[in-house]
DNA sequence: GGGTAACCGAGACGGTACGTCCGGTCTTCAA
DNA sequence: TTGAAGACCGGACGTACCGTCTCGGTTACCC
């Protein structure tokens, strides 16, 4: 957040400690219990802290539950360049599924989907926190797969991101799939498989061409 | 094989319109309140029946919910043939967007999905009660393709079922995603371009080949 | 009950082997759980028969406490003479107060005498089966006193009447709140002190009388 | 003597509002229900309060109820001198009874002096909130009547405490069972009339001594 | 360096749902 | 018709959380 809080002065300032060590008590008891039976009271204890100091920074268990989990996916999103568009998938296929594999998304991603089909706000969080730093990684490999020649250059703006978006469901939908419901690992062997059989449909076809 | 009533003989039978009317209520609260504001009260009243009648048959909301989806999954199970690999594969994705885009089911799945990563008989359950169902149709598909041609048929049993989960996991979370997560509607346009994608792919290589 | 059950005769007779078994079985209930606590459901496994088969005899749990309870009563109601009336009170206060400390008799008879309270039937069943019979005590004990000559002939029979009433609920409540309420022993020495102001009270005065 | 706030200092303090709005809405709810219809969470709604704010404090029904009560017994103590010992014990007498016909304490003294059987703490509770109270009165008025001359002063206080015991024993159990057993009215003239024995003996005879 | 406004901990509060238990009834099969 | 077994409805139980509130007490900033 770039603004300086608007209108906040006077008064004792929050401690930075207390959300550091509340973000991190809701991780460890999501770790531990599971986005179900984790309780604000218990993270409240976790993180030393009162319950009415949770409940000043975040208006309930979904916001701040989210935020304890974005915090995991800004860390983990470079993509360095690996020399081919192959190369470059592989790559942050292996990256989402490591980073899917930690307890701690594990279950709490899912359930903060599931939550947001019922709450648009809670949709819009996730996706400023959480969707569209991943998708930024999509548009980053497709701008160097270009730069390399490996793939055409789209010139109506509207198809390039409807693509786009259709990679990025195709990816990260396949690795979620992969992991949480058929709930097998995303090894080398599987992200080569996946990967082949995107690259190939992307160089074989303009999918959304025509 | 021969008697399939295995203990249950002295007593007062259970009532199998219980059986129905619980399930159909929870579809009916699905709907109207989503997943997380079911409760096991309002099911029971809604049913017209007692919540120990509730107990009795399930251990909790989880369970209930995933047989009562399930059922939604029995239907809609058929896949005509269209003639053409690539329009099998538009058909499945639609149909089973469609699904996705009942209410009941799109917080429900989600939601017991998340349940699941911390409940290893609630996964089993789910596999056996939706996930195998809908893989059934992929494998119907692939045998139809291979029929006609379209692909080539593969010798090794292994690598053939790695494939079929490949080429499952991509469908499906390809759909899961966009309606739960980019919360975008799958229509027509999109389904052919997905399925472009992934056919190209799929009779550009041989994924798992090799 | 003397009338000869009226309009059975077909069918299974009933078991009287029931009928004592869930009579031993609710005293021995009553002992260990207390009125509070004791279920028919248990009663009903002590006593090896189906809840059924209670309810077939009974109407209700009160109703089965209290025919439990009553029989304990039945007992113990013979009042030898003891040679003077001081004697025999203290007879029949020992003879209540060790039968009030036996611990089925100790909770039951409170607990029914506090439903009863709402429950005229109930009352009724009380007074017939348990009060009345040890008010017969009284009367007996007056009887050879006046015959001693200890105490004087009541003529008019509604004023001896409200005298044997007064001593009933004077010897009966004493030894009740002093057992329940104080929750002391009646050992000889109380009850020759209670006996000793009672009949000082008796001889000295005439109490209805005017 | 000096800091009479043993132990409670952060926190919110308990509101004594809803003190006394619960122990309001016992007392109403015993007067409609009686004790055996009487629930906790209709007492809680009649209060206007949460469940939780009853059982915050008071464990179970039964002490709530016998606090209920109990504050019952704190107004109406008072004894005036009425000038002898034949109207002091009238007038406690008929005080008590009067205490005994309204209808919430009818039901629920029984009914927690009968569960207080199986209850240690139970009955030190009642001992506490009710019966001492009580005794308090016979203290008080053999205190007037030896001061008067009409009942010889006891050296030995043991015995004293013992015959004061069983005054108090024989005072209150003829009017709880009077009452509540026998089912009929404390009038003035059965007040009289007991009194008349009761002091007839006591005047007679000294009970304990010898 | 004294106000003061926002902070913090503790914990009570109203509410809602939980999952269990029991009372009393009903239904099935067997004796 | 009785009996055992056990499912059924209804309703209270006591507990657990949620998100709010009210205490006494503690800082940092600003004048």
């Amino acid at each position: 957040m770039s603004a300086p809080s608007p209108a906040r002065r006077t008064g004792r300032p929050r401690s930075p400690e207390a959300d550091r060590a509340i973000l991190d008590a809701t991780r460890a008891a999501l770790v531990e219990l599971g986005w179900g039976k984790l309780t604000m009271g218990d993270v409240a204890a976790r993180a030393g802290v009162a319950k009415t100091t949770l409940y000043r920074r975040w208006a309930n268990k979904n916001e701040l539950v989210v935020d304890a989990v974005a915090a995991l996916f800004d860390e983990h999103l470079d993509l360095p360049d690996l020399g081919s568009l192959q190369a470059d998938v592989e790559g942050v296929v292996l990256r989402f599924a490591a980073l899917l594999e930690r307890p701690e998304t594990k279950t709490a991603l899912m359930a903060v989907v599931a939550e947001s089909t019922r709450d648009d706000a809670l949709r819009e969080r996730i996706r400023d926190a959480i969707v569209d730093r991943q998708k930024r990684l999509v548009l980053l490999g497709r701008e160097r797969a270009q730069a390399r020649g490996e793939l055409p250059r789209e010139e109506d703006p509207s198809a390039a991101a409807r693509t786009a978006d259709l990679i990025f469901d195709v990816i990260a939908g396949a690795v979620v799939h992969r992991t949480l419901v058929s709930a097998e690992p995303v090894d080398r062997e599987w992200a080569r498989g996946f990967t082949t059989l995107l690259v190939g449909g992307l160089t074989s076809t303009q999918p959304s061409g025509d």
